[in-house]
DNA sequence: CTTGATCCTCCAGTCGCTGGAGAATGTACG
DNA sequence: CGTACATTCTCCAGCGACTGGAGGATCAAG
């Protein structure tokens, strides 16, 4: 197979090219062969580590996370439970931020709400983010 | 009353001493008077106006929103529609997040459950990354 | 008077990119 | 073959919202 521009990488993985670049720079991406201008060539199997990059983190992933993710992918015998540990963990971090997210919610919602539109100095948005007792909750 | 130093604003206020540094720097804070020393010097007004910044950033605004709701909360007798746009505005986007997050919950939790904790190369959570065509949903 | 806490400024690092400058190539058209 | 334009290269700076360290000055207590 004809290798790969990094523009060509970049369009088949839905990836930026300085983001690819930078991938290269912190050790996701391994340093592809140059031509002997310079230029970075690509074959297919970056393609399919790049969108495995790009999918972790559209999931959310972290880099590091991704990092162990990709050492575990590149050795198929290794046992899987590392694997799994990592997305449910990740799992449990979704989790807390959907569960922060929606008490957050209670409170603007709270804050929205009774607003009768008339000036700031009545307003319960204003009042609320000035006094913290206005809050549903006070653990934050 | 006598005035704080920014050890004792930073505890009253609970944020700390750099981050208090920080927001005078980006004009979230007015530059306080100084001592002979050169040291800053607050009052009972700065402990107000620090903690409605750090319960607006509890609350997950970003600077720029915490900007104009200071602006409008010092402005007493302008009308309250900009601050309740604001929040209204924050209160979408953060229910556009936890709609994001379930979705990515539900991908993730496809990812673990199946997991026979047998070696990486039958392992659902790697093959989910390196495929997105197992995913529940494509628009990520 | 000495010790240790607090404060000052400046600068660099965090994370995950993003984009610009300026130079060197590659490609397409006439 | 020349010219124009697209693409790539490296390096560096910036985003947001802090955080922390270095190195020095000053304060408060014993």
């Amino acid at each position: 197979m004809k290798p790969l521009t990094i523009g060509e990488l970049s369009a088949q993985a839905g990836v930026k090219i300085p983001t690819i670049r930078y991938y290269e720079s912190i050790g996701l991406l391994p340093a592809p062969l140059r031509t002997d201008s310079n230029r970075r060539t690509y074959d297919a199997a970056a393609v399919s580590r790049l969108r495995f990059i790009r999918h972790a983190r559209e999931l959310g992933f972290e880099v590091d996370a991704i990092r162990q993710l990709l050492m575990l992918a590149d050795d198929p015998a290794h046992p899987c439970g590392e694997a799994d540990a990592l997305a449910r963990a990740h799992l449990a971090d979704i989790e807390s931020k959907i569960a922060r997210l929606q008490a957050l919610r209670a409170e603007v919602r709270n804050m929205v709400e009774p607003c009768p539109q008339g000036q700031v100095r009545t307003c319960h948005v204003i009042e609320v983010l000035a006094d913290h007792s206005h809050c549903l909750h006070d653990h934050h």
